[in-house]
DNA sequence: TCAATACATTTTACAATCAAAATCATAAAA
DNA sequence: TTTTATGATTTTGATTGTAAAATGTATTGA
């Protein structure tokens, strides 16, 4: 047993590229997006500032940003958060339920029964927590039911796709949450499809997770629509 | 009528930076990345010199180009245009079997009747070009079907998230096809689907838009695997 | 007082340079 | 002859600087 042994293969895969990346991706989870009047504007000078960096990686990250939908580039213009309109938000969720759907498609065939045991506890006990504590920590258990089923499916790609997904929702989650009807109404739906994933009945428990993740893009269609205080005409 | 009108709002918006990432995007589709002995090293300093530019730009449409995995990055090693493994192949296209399948779910609804018969006669016509045509104009004709549909869905996000999984196709394509019958088959299946939307049944419609599309994953399965020259194993 | 033009400031886009790390080759020692 | 170590070369990562474009301001003229 050599010093050497000792001596981590000390992780000079880090750059300051990559970690800015990271970083600027927390920070705009973080920050309340829909607040009208947050700062929106990133000036890359000032990123550099604060970071103690040069503006070159920051720049590097910016692009990677951009290219998944976080901020938006505007050529000459500067760099600003991209607040998502009502449009994108439930196309998105479309696109969330279609990718989960299969998902559950796939567990009814992939996932052991051991498996769906530890989905079934894990629902029961966020279930728990949903009745006492409050919408956020509800919200945040039920993001992890729906990665839990995308993880049974074996498809990795599919659970990577919807975690870019789930990103943006981070954001939306603090304006779309208040009723809390939907809290009980969700945590049945969830039996539901378990029930549905026991029972190796793919159709059934498609269709069921797709059904669900719809009602939510129903739900937020019609409360966002009614109270529609979001600029949906925000399109260049 | 003032000359103003005349003068275009010049397309300022052009930067070094989004050229580039399109020149090299597309290169990266043509070359074809599966034949073993292809190079596939992008030295920056040779891109710089050939495009003539300077290396900043080239190192942001890099990062851009890392992000949705057409290459890859090796901190202090170089980027490498990313060779799927055969895994990643297939979980691209159940992915694009879920994001089909919902958009066709979403188009008996969305669609027009207009919007049908035009799908139908654009399929009638691509059906009767690839009896004739060779293999590879049938599959550009194919993905075409398929994006078709996805624009039908009326959600644009679905089309554009299929549209960065197709890109891959392209390069795959290639190994792909061969096989002579999955060209007729394919053509029949069209019909099916479109004899579906029209009669406007969701679960129908989806469901043989999955089917279809999943039997893609299982002929490049199984065909893969028996002649398997791919190395599944690298993954670091 | 209002409008238009010229000027100044701010900020991005790009380039050129510097520094550090990895690979390759050569030479020396066992 | 083989292996190891040291140096040279190559290549990326990061800093700094420069130029162009857009925005804001002020001044001048009507």
């Amino acid at each position: 047993m050599s010093i050497s042994d000792k001596l981590s293969p000390v992780a000079m895969n880090f750059t300051l590229k990559d970690h800015t990346y990271d970083v600027l991706r927390k920070a705009i989870l973080e920050m309340n997006i829909y607040q009208p009047e947050t700062d929106l504007r990133l000036d890359e000078r000032t990123l550099a500032e604060n970071l103690a960096i040069s503006r070159t990686p920051i720049r590097e990250a910016l692009a990677r940003l951009a290219q998944d939908g976080l901020v938006e580039i505007i050529p000459r213009k500067g760099v600003f958060v991209h607040r998502k309109s009502l449009e994108e938000i439930l196309e998105m969720i479309v696109i969330w339920a279609a990718l989960e759907s299969m998902a559950a498609r796939l567990a009814t065939e992939k996932a052991s029964d051991d498996d769906l045991r530890a989905l079934r506890k894990f629902a029961m006990k966020n279930s728990m927590d949903a009745m006492s504590a409050e919408i956020e920590e509800y919200s945040e258990a039920n993001i992890k039911f729906h990665q839990y089923i995308l993880d049974l499916s074996g498809c990795k790609a599919l659970g990577k796709m919807a975690d870019g997904l789930f990103v943006h929702m981070h954001a939306i989650r603090r304006r779309a949450m208040g009723e809390s009807d939907r809290v009980t109404k969700s945590v049945a739906d969830h039996m539901e499809i378990i029930e549905a994933l026991e029972s190796r009945d793919a159709d059934l428990a498609s269709k069921r997770v797709r059904e669900h993740t719809m009602r939510l893009h129903d739900h937020i269609h019609t409360t966002w629509t009614r109270l529609d205080n979001i600029d949906s005409e925000k399109t260049i």
